[in-house]
DNA sequence: CACCTGACTGAGAACGATTCTCATTATCGT
DNA sequence: ACGATAATGAGAATCGTTCTCAGTCAGGTG
C-alpha cells in the first residue's frame, strides 16, 4: 500500500503515478519536484528552463508529457494564463484550491479564493447535463500597480 | 451623435468603432457582420472560412486585427475553447452574458447562465486590489453524449 | 544476477494558431 | 479631386505544443 502515505503533494503524486501503473522515470520525477515548489501556475517552458538551470536538464517533450499525465490523473490543473499559453499548477488532494486574477497590462497573476463563489459553482454544476469535473475562473482587469 | 442609436450589436459595434476614431473598412465590417450571427463563441479561423464560403473573403490578418480591436473596445470577449485555441463572442452592451461548459472529450460547448454565480463573482471582484473589468468561467467535464 | 519486454526519454521535426511585415488600396477630412 | 494616413491581404515569421523515432532504462522473470 503505497497510496497517500506521504504528506506532500510531491509524494502523493509519485504514489498516484505508481498506482496508475507508470514506471519511475527521471524526467517525470524532476518535473514533479519542480512543480511542487510552485504555489501558483507555471508554464511548461518555465519549468523546462528552471530544470535546465538546476542542471537537471529535461527534454521539452518529457515536460509536456509529464504534465499531460499528471493532468489526466487530476494531480495538475491547466489554466490559460495568457494568449494561448498554458499554465500548470498542482491540485491539492484535499480539494482546496484558488482561482486567479490576471492583469491585462503586465500579465501579473494574483491568486484568490472565495467560499461562496465555490458554492455557486458547485450549485450550477449540479444543474447541468454535464459531468463537471473541474472549473476554471479567471478575473481580468488591471492590477493595482498598473492602475495609475 | 451616432452612438447606440441602432438596436443590434452589429450596429452598436460599428458605431463604437467609428466613435473610437476608426475608419470604415470592408474587412472589419464583414467580421462584425459574421460575428453578429453567432450567439456563442467562434474561432478566428472559423470566421475566416465562413466569410470565404460566402465569397466575402477576408485576409486572415484582418480577421485577427478586427477581433483584437473589438476586444479592446469591450465589444468582444475572448475565451479559451480548447488547447491553445481562442474563441470569440460578442459582448452584449446590456451586460447580460453567459458562461460555458466544455466537454473534454468532444469539445462541445454548452452555454449557461446563473444569477447567483454572477453575484458571487461581482462580490469577489469588489474585494480585490484589482480593477476587474471582465471574468471568464469555464466548467470542464464530460457532456451527456460522451458519458456512456 | 542476467535477460527481456515494454515504458521512458530527448533531439529535432512537424504542426496549428496567431502575429508580423510590407506593398497596395481605400477612406474621409480638406 | 487631393493627400495623409488608416485598412487590407498574402505570405513569412513566431511561438507554444505535439509528434516521431531511435536509444535508454525500469523492473518483473527465469
Amino acid at each position: 500500500m503505497s497510496t497517500a502515505t506521504r504528506q506532500s503533494w510531491e509524494g502523493f503524486a509519485l504514489d498516484a503515478l505508481q498506482d496508475a501503473g507508470y514506471r519511475r522515470g527521471g524526467a517525470r520525477t524532476a518535473v514533479i519536484e519542480a512543480l511542487a515548489k510552485h504555489d501558483c501556475a507555471v508554464t511548461a517552458l518555465d519549468l523546462e528552463e528552471e530544470l535546465r538551470d538546476r542542471d537537471v536538464a529535461v527534454g521539452r517533450a518529457s515536460v509536456y508529457r509529464a504534465l499531460e499525465q499528471l493532468e489526466q490523473l487530476g494531480l495538475v490543473q491547466r489554466i490559460e494564463v495568457c494568449r494561448g499559453t498554458a499554465g500548470f499548477e498542482r491540485v491539492d488532494p484535499t480539494g482546496h484550491h484558488h482561482h486567479h486574477a490576471i492583469c491585462r497590462d503586465c500579465g501579473r497573476m494574483v491568486p484568490f479564493e472565495d467560499k461562496s463563489l465555490e458554492q455557486a459553482l458547485d450549485k450550477v454544476a449540479g444543474t447541468m447535463s454535464f459531468d463537471v469535473t473541474e472549473h476554471d475562473v479567471v478575473l481580468r482587469g488591471r492590477c493595482d500597480r498598473c492602475t495609475r
